[in-house]
DNA sequence: CTCCCGCTGTTAATCGATTAACAGAGTGCC
DNA sequence: GGCACTCTGTTAATCGATTAACAGCGGGAG
């Protein structure tokens, strides 16, 4: 009852040195037969559990676990299907290897977050025991990286990065593949909606593209690449990534006469909000305005969105491999992203009376 | 380069001793601020990142993380919306705390288990560096259960437990009020679909009752009760608890004459295949056949599912509760749950001409 | 002039294991 | 008989921190 069972107690209780012990447990046939079923037998008896994790980890240098970082708050990542399938693909990976997973949430990174906060989520980042860990959609220079790579953990993030792994999509190249669609299609007034690392809820009409997500940015550079001359162009966020701030977002861009003909949303979710918002108005989604997403999950088909399909399950197996296994794996691997049309996207329609274009 | 930087190479390099450096990082007012500021400006020049994470939760017993003990594969939880919407109670409840979450796989218990695969399960779960776990469905039996107890670490269940505390549904009453419900509706002819711990896929058509999740035990016990002599009530299994083993045991129950009037589905993903299945094989659901689903996620609603609400992120949060502040919450809690009806449920058809009842 | 206290910093014990190196005993082979 | 091995088990160093107890010092109170 007084002082919890160790190896130490369980090894003079039975009459060999704790070294015995520790064979018991983790390399049977270093043992004869007879004493280790005896070590065993006297463990029970004291109600001793096996080597403790945390002194296991110290001296082997191994926690058998790597992190996700997770920058929205973690309730709200289990509501995103493009964070469950990373997951998912993470975690069927990483279970072949016996590794568990450590969700470390991290406080979103915006312009009014105190130090505190950041000194709080640091904490976590740096009392995690972890192998390694992946970062989705951050970058070199978030503190969270930052953190990791001055505890010269291996990771892999799947943004560009100088000095950690990463497994990336084309993200501009996508944008222009979506911007030329919808160009093609002869739409000339277009807008993105995207997911800002703020306050959900907030609608940010102006976006400061320097405080988007790097994956975001670079999507928008895409779109932009694709427009003619005179075409125009809003961005505007109305929060994360979440059906709430697609429809502030949509709302905001479809109040008043002087609507986009095509939306072209950050994520899948954010699309089918945009798209729900327009048909409540009235509007014919694919006719009278088309939208499209990103990721291609299931909801993309379930509601016809045209959207850019990105391997998302395989990226998380390979994020995994990459860092269970840094010898046999590349340092930067490019996945292929490809454009999946469907209903939501349409010409653009004729140009409305009492609006004029220049 | 040589060898990694830790505390005391920070001391030697600035002329002080650990315990100053560890006061630095962590109760900073205990030293003057001139010593810390040069603890820290020689920590950053030497690349520390701070107290290494094993040492210091071997050190202060403390890991600032809790495990979950997930015993389907993770890649398949991250797609049963009832293990989310309990993550993500948890979740809310911890990151409060500054806690982050250790998603452990088990291997799922089946009669073919080999003990390598349970001991290579309850490997992980002896390395998980953690303050305390939560179990959710599991008994005091499961190994994982019996694991923790062992390491004597708090643990929070959500099925009936001795030693542990514990979050309860009565699911012997949920049970009972869904079986009233359809018999008062006339069904005498009733078939429960379980999810069976056992290979997906595998159709399991007189399931062995004493395999089952203990809460499909009691649900099933209940619905027993509510049956009047004389009615008939089968128990089949497609597997776990995803949207193929609803098809499969679906496909088993409606083929053939002697199909029964009314299915009641062990969760909301299951009634939701089953409903399915159903429609395909052009029989109305809620007139034709009846179907119950359990859980109340949010699919039910979209598909019309009579079903028993049980509030689950709630659970979570209360399960999370009771880990971080045992003090101040009690050891065992029931949460209500209720019938929700929706259109999946209805009177009984008339019988069919060419089957005989006795 | 003492006494006592608050500030800072140090000493040293401790958390609970893993594992390289070593040593004694038995065994097979020439 | 002697040598080289394989088996088992032990010794002791080490992983990287935290923190109670202590000590020197300067200053205000009595």
């Amino acid at each position: 009852m007084g002082s919890r069972v160790t190896l130490r107690s369980v090894a003079e209780a039975a009459g060999v040195s704790t070294a015995a012990v520790s064979y018991a447990f983790n390399r049977p046939q270093r043992l004869s037969a007879e004493v280790r079923t005896r070590i065993l037998a006297v463990a029970r008896d004291l109600g001793y559990a096996g080597p403790n994790a945390a002194a296991r980890s110290l001296r082997t240098g191994r926690a058998n676990a790597v992190g996700v970082i997770l920058t929205t708050e973690l309730a709200y990542a289990f509501r995103d299907p493009y964070v469950l399938d990373l997951l998912g693909g993470l975690a069927e990976t990483l279970a072949a290897g016996r590794t568990s997973l450590v969700l470390i949430p991290f406080a979103p990174v915006v312009a009014g977050l105190t130090d505190v906060q950041v000194r709080e989520s640091l904490d976590a980042v740096h009392r995690a025991v972890i192998d390694g860990a992946v970062a989705d959609g951050l970058t070199d220079a978030h503190p969270a990286v930052r953190a990791l790579a001055d505890r010269s953990l291996p990771l892999v993030l799947s943004a560009e990065s100088s000095a950690a792994r990463c497994v990336l999509i084309d993200d501009r190249q996508a944008g222009r593949t979506v911007g030329r669609h919808l160009v093609d299609l002869g739409h000339r007034d277009l807008a993105m909606v995207v997911a800002a690392p703020d306050p959900p809820g907030r609608l940010v009409p102006t976006v400061d593209e320097a405080t988007l997500y790097p994956y975001s940015r670079n999507r928008l550079a895409g779109v932009r690449d694709a427009l003619p001359p005179g075409a125009r162009l809003r961005v505007v966020s109305g929060g994360g990534n979440a059906t709430g701030s697609g429809h502030t977002a949509a709302a905001a861009l479809l109040a008043g006469g002087d609507r986009p003909t095509a939306i072209v949303a950050d994520s899948d979710v954010l699309a089918a909000a945009v798209a729900h918002t327009a048909a409540e108005r009235g509007l014919r989604v694919g006719h009278d305005l088309s939208v499209t997403g990103f990721d291609d999950v299931p909801l993309a088909a379930a509601v016809g969105l045209t959207t850019v399909r990105q391997p998302i399950a395989e990226k998380g197996r390979l994020m995994a491999r990459m860092l269970l296994d840094p010898a046999g794996t590349p340092n930067r691997v490019t996945l292929p992203t490809h454009l999946v049309v469907r209903s939501s996207t349409g010409p653009a329609p004729a140009r409305r009376a009492g609006r004029t274009l220049t």
